[in-house]
DNA sequence: TTATAATGAATTGTATAAAATAAGCAATTC
DNA sequence: GAATTGCTTATTTTATACAATTCATTATAA
């Protein structure tokens, strides 16, 4: 594999998520850009435009002359993404099993394996959200629509947040397990009404979990 | 209306997406920052950052090290990203219609007339297509779904170049001005089934026009 | 006392200069 | 003569320096 260069920019887009989506910089933070460069040991340049990059994906709110923070999703901004996820990926998931190939769904099978084994593992959470995305994606490559792909992902980097969040405290979207594989199933059986139907309501399901997880938590801290 | 002060960056982001869907800026063609910087007075930093921000908007592709330019929609893409609207403005407007005020509807009216107006006058199709945006926007305000209503918009910006070449190149989505017509009558009755077909039907019919359009183009130039 | 204006520190936004990278062309090797 | 290597130049990327803005605090006046 040939080595990938990266600016000093995109690497910093990527630490600066990985802290965002772990939790390591909690919403509402005001992230100071002088204090990031001096941290990182890069200048403020590519700080300010790794942060405008994460504010177009949504992990970020950047406010002229007033800096950025992390951004925060009240239940309501919750229920609206999963719910835009439910009706995206399903719509994505029909057109893609018309003909998805056996590599791909065998590929999701070992990817569901190491899912599963993960759970139990350190750092379970960030392992687990990575091969998570990674099945849902393999699901998804029959379809050959990169642009939905691309913002398929991108809604998933903001539930990417809460599922984490809800792991750590949980220690898992309970239903998570028996429905990854019943989906995987479906698929296989190329049913695509039932492949989308499970789909749906697994992410729906996940929504509600995490729904009743941030109501919990808010009620402690009024 | 307080004035709204701005940053150099927001104020080329705004020059350089008009002129991206004004056709100004053709597709394909390298913008280099020097040159931009030199032409709009400003220095390259907000320049790079207004491409960013840009880039995060699908008008433009960023490519490290080599520089940027105008993206260019193919035929497959134009289909993914008008089937996308369709289904997602769909839903938007079904949420919307369950509890839309009539001081909304009375306002989408208004802007009908002037949009059906617009199109004999001098520079039709930016102005069309600006009040196309705000009907469409001013249907779907019933819905309380900030998020969703954002990504709308962004997909938009993307539609809006295809659907101006159009308007420049053919007078206009010839069917546009009954169906607009037709929906807001849907909306009126707050007959959601009907609303939702007609609009998912005007969002596809307009896609068949751009794409015989586009299909059409590639012919000669080839 | 309260409202308003002035002050200054902290922070962001922008300009310019320096460094890094890529692409094209000439020189060299086989 | 083809392929490779090293240099040149154009361009982007990053660092540093400075200007503009915000926000909190204090001073002033009604």
């Amino acid at each position: 594999m040939a080595i990938e260069y990266k600016t000093r920019t995109q690497l910093v887009v990527e630490i600066l998520r990985e802290k965002i989506l772990s939790g390591e910089i909690v919403a509402g933070q005001p992230l100071r850009q002088a204090a990031l460069a001096e941290e990182l040991n890069v200048s403020r340049i590519p700080v300010r435009e790794a942060l405008l990059q994460l504010e177009a994906e949504g992990l970020v709110s950047f406010e002229p002359h007033k800096g950025a923070s992390a951004t925060e999703l009240n239940l309501d901004q919750v229920d609206e993404l999963f719910e835009l996820r439910a009706m995206i990926e399903g719509d994505l998931l029909a057109a893609s099993l018309v003909d998805i190939t056996d590599e791909a769904l065998a590929q999701a099978t070992e990817i569901l394996a190491n899912l599963d084994s993960a759970l139990g593992k350190e750092n379970a959470a960030n392992t687990w959200s990575e091969l998570n995305s990674a099945f849902h994606n393999c699901l998804y490559s029959g379809a050959k629509r990169p642009q939905t792909a691309d913002l398929v992902n991108i809604l998933n980097k903001n539930a990417d947040r809460y599922i984490r969040m809800h792991l750590l405290w949980a220690g898992g979207i309970s239903k998570a397990g028996p429905e990854h594989a019943e989906l995987l199933a479906f698929c296989k059986a190329r049913d695509i009404d039932k492949a989308v139907a499970k789909l749906k309501q697994h992410i729906l399901s996940s929504r509600d979990e995490i729904k009743a997880f941030l109501q919990q938590r808010e009620a402690i801290n009024t």
